[in-house]
DNA sequence: TACGGACGGGG
DNA sequence: GGGTACGTCCGTA
């Protein structure tokens, strides 16, 4: 049978461990085919311990050396932590912490998406899978409302709404739910942050009312778990979103709406949680729209973000299942573990708790910050170094076995060790290999069209993402490559770069507003910026090259410092179509009132079409209307969860005295949940005057708060470099007002 | 000034 | 097959 590799499982039968591999075949059916696989390890030494089937004699290359080991083979997966402990006492150990299924797969040189049959791999372009995303409305711990989208899509609720299908109740609503994934077989299921929720929420509906059904399990990984359902491969884009592609976006909010926004160019209303309680109370039609939209809008996110998914599968061997989860550490690693295993190289051990802890103690310098300039300014070109710390691990060698080499001698700067300018080192072969592999492509992405153009462009982005994620495990305390010296080097020979650029452009007489390890914001229009681009790369050294990002028509820059912490990274850019870039500005926690959120981001867009007095005169619309209590309850509750239980609690926030009051009124308390209150006018600390939202009006807030900590404080951010003070939006009354 | 605690996505 | 994310910023002691 010849099938499309998906996904890949094992399970222990018989005492012997079998992999199952699972692929969807030419008609497009999902299939599982199994292999006899053993685990194994290398070792210097070959006793045969229990769970020890037999041992091979092989020749390695480890670090610089060839070494003489024992491949010793184990009964079961389960056991190989047991063998090699009891080796360990006398011997060396070597490539024991992989999973089983991974090990499988690099041994047989299969990737993702490859197409199999007899075991062995033939030609094949890739599949057309079957998608289906899903999302669920939860009203009082009950799911009230679930919503499909792939070949058909629907709502099935259990009160009547339009065009929604009608169940009796939330048990019937799930199994109709579960036939509909019965009957359309998805090959993959995505969800907006289903490990998180939705499954969860799903898992405990489903055992809570006896129902049967695929089995949902939890993955514990190091900080989230992931959801799988058999028989299905779900992927989650938010886990995607936020581990991976989040540097590709403007937007540092990864909410399905502002990432829809993005990528797709279409809005969703942010709507909050009591909007929903109150949908599902009486407007039952709105929420099941909005539930509709939610599954659709996932989706077409999918159609974008899959082919990314899957051709980073393909590039770096990990299982889709594993990609749409992973860390760029973890990217990395295993893409230098496959290739080490290509070439024969013992990879490096993880390193131990203890090592890891000696490890976290020592830290190199970043990059380079030169302060902004403050304020507003026009004509703003921005450049950035192309891949700069891959650039530059390939330019200066950087490795762990090619520091401080016998035959060579230049020094990094400022540091008082170098890099061997003549063998090459395993992780620049790699990294060179990637980047000329994604030149290439490139190069034949110019000339594509259609869906290859569309195919040449992800894989191109996922040899990006794996090259920039390179630099970060020199410096990972966890991480098998890690090697502080690499890590310090490529740092110093970044910011000795940036260093020199930003004096190059002073030279040429170009106004520097900013600078951040990579990038560079001059005052320069487009034929200067290209003149100075020319100058620049003709002097640079081997792959390092500087790019010009883009030309801004304005950009506003607030202080580094502000108060008594500081702050990076905090700018917004205005381009010429009038589209806003912003970074690091945006108050969008939730224990900021909403009223102040949205206050922020009128103040933002006002400054950069340079009508400050406007923006200002906002402000103290909005300082008015809080005086004169002319706000909803909606715009000025906040919202803090309760990490502990309450006991546990050392210091006494507001949700905290707020969360004591609850209790002592009869409710329950719980960890984990959300705590709603205002700040309410009357004596004492502001933590002694929270009180729950739902048993406080229009009439109780504290004036004063809601005004000085939330609303003014927020548009001072953006406004206080243009002289505003927090007189200027106060009126002479306020004193007077608030005694 | 130091420290405790919460933010993120979802509903 | 393993990390006590992680960087930011409020409120209180």
């Amino acid at each position: 049978m010849k099938f499309c590799l998906l996904d890949a499982d094992y399970e222990v039968r018989g005492g012997k461990p079998v992999i199952i591999l699972i692929g969807v075949d030419e008609k497009g059916n999902r299939v599982a085919v199994e292999d006899r696989f053993l685990p194994y390890f290398y070792s210097s030494s070959a006793r045969k311990v229990q769970h020890v089937v037999r041992t091979e004699r092989v020749k390695m290359k480890l670090g610089r050396q060839e070494k003489n080991l024992f491949k010793v083979y184990v009964d079961l997966p389960q056991n190989v932590q047991k063998v090699r402990d009891e080796l360990k006492r006398s011997a060396d150990c070597y490539e024991y912490s992989v999973n089983f299924c991974r090990r499988y797969l690099m041994d047989k040189g299969f990737y993702p998406f490859d197409w199999i049959k007899n075991g062995k791999k033939v030609s094949g372009g890739m599949p057309r899978l079957r998608l289906m995303a899903f999302d669920m409305e939860v009203v009082d711990g009950k799911i009230v409302m679930i919503s499909f989208a792939g070949k058909s899509t629907g709502v099935i609720t259990w009160k009547k709404a339009k065009n929604a299908i009608q169940s009796a109740d939330e048990k019937g609503m799930i199994k109709e739910f579960l036939s509909v994934l019965e009957k359309e077989k998805p090959h993959i299921i995505v969800t907006y942050n289903g490990d998180g929720y939705d499954f969860d929420v799903l898992r405990q509906r489903m055992e809570e009312l006896g129902l049967r059904g695929p089995r949902i399990t939890f993955e514990k990984r190091a900080y989230m778990s992931s959801a799988r359902i058999s028989g299905f491969v779900h992927i989650d884009l938010f886990n995607f979103v936020n581990n991976l592609i989040f540097q590709q976006l403007a937007s540092e909010v990864y909410t399905l709406a502002e990432v829809s926004e993005e990528l797709l160019g279409k809005t969703k209303k942010d709507i909050s949680y009591e909007e929903i309680i109150s949908m599902w109370k009486d407007d039952v039609n709105a929420l099941s729209e909005y539930c509709r939209n939610d599954s659709k809008l996932t989706l077409e996110l999918s159609e974008k973000l899959l082919p990314q998914i899957f051709e980073l599968s393909r590039v770096s061997g990990h299982l889709p299942f594993d990609c749409s989860r992973l860390t760029y550490g973890l990217l990395v690693e295993w893409f230098l573990v496959r290739k080490a295993v290509e070439m024969g190289i013992i990879f490096p051990n993880q390193p131990h708790w203890d090592e890891i802890q000696k490890r976290r103690l020592r830290r190199f310098r970043g990059g380079y910050v030169r302060e902004p300039v403050q304020g507003l300014h026009d004509e703003i070109s921005v450049f950035d170094f192309r891949a700069l710390y891959p650039s530059i691990i390939v330019t200066f060698n950087i490795s762990p076995e090619t520091l401080n080499c016998k035959c060579c001698s230049s020094k990094v700067p400022g540091l008082d060790y170098h890099f061997c300018r003549r063998k090459r080192g395993f992780v620049p072969s790699v990294l060179e290999e990637v980047m000329q592999r994604r030149q290439e492509l490139k190069k034949r992405m110019i000339k594509a069209k259609g869906e290859n153009h569309e195919q040449l462009k992800s894989e191109q982005n996922a040899l990006k993402l794996v090259a920039n994620s390179t630099y970060g495990i020199f410096g990972s305390p966890s991480a098998r490559w890690y090697c502080f010296e690499c890590g310090e080097a490529a740092a110093a020979y970044g910011r000795h770069y940036i260093q020199k650029t930003i004096r190059d452009a002073e030279n040429f007489g170009l106004k520097v507003l900013y600078g951040d390890t990579d990038s560079l914001f001059v005052v320069a229009n487009e034929s200067l910026a290209k003149k100075f681009l020319k100058k620049i790369n003709s002097s640079l050294p081997g792959i390092m090259e500087l790019e010009l990002q883009g030309i801004y028509a304005r950009g506003l820059f607030v202080p580094q410092k502000l108060g008594n912490y500081t702050a990076k990274k905090r700018y917004a850019l205005l381009d010429a179509e009038g589209g806003m870039t912003v970074r690091g500005l945006e108050t969008v926690r939730r224990d900021w009132c909403s009223l102040a959120r949205s206050l922020q981001r009128d103040v933002l867009r006002l400054v950069l079409e340079k009508r400050h007095a406007q923006a200002a005169g906002r402000v103290k619309e909005v300082v008015e209307k809080l005086r004169k209590r002319q706000v909803k309850m909606d715009d000025i509750v906040m919202r803090t969860q309760l990490g502990k239980s309450l006991e546990e609690y050392k210091a006494t926030g507001p949700h905290i005295e707020v969360a004591k009051q609850l209790k002592a009124g009869g409710h329950e308390v719980r960890e984990g949940m959300v705590i709603s209150y205002i700040i309410a006018k009357g004596r004492g600390s502001i933590s002694q005057r929270a009180v729950p939202s739902d048993k406080a009006g229009i009439k109780d807030y504290d004036i004063e708060y809601y005004v000085m900590n939330q609303a003014v404080s927020v548009a001072l951010r953006v406004l206080r470099s243009f002289g505003y003070r927090e007189e200027d939006f106060l009126g002479g009354s306020l004193r007077k007002f608030l005694e």
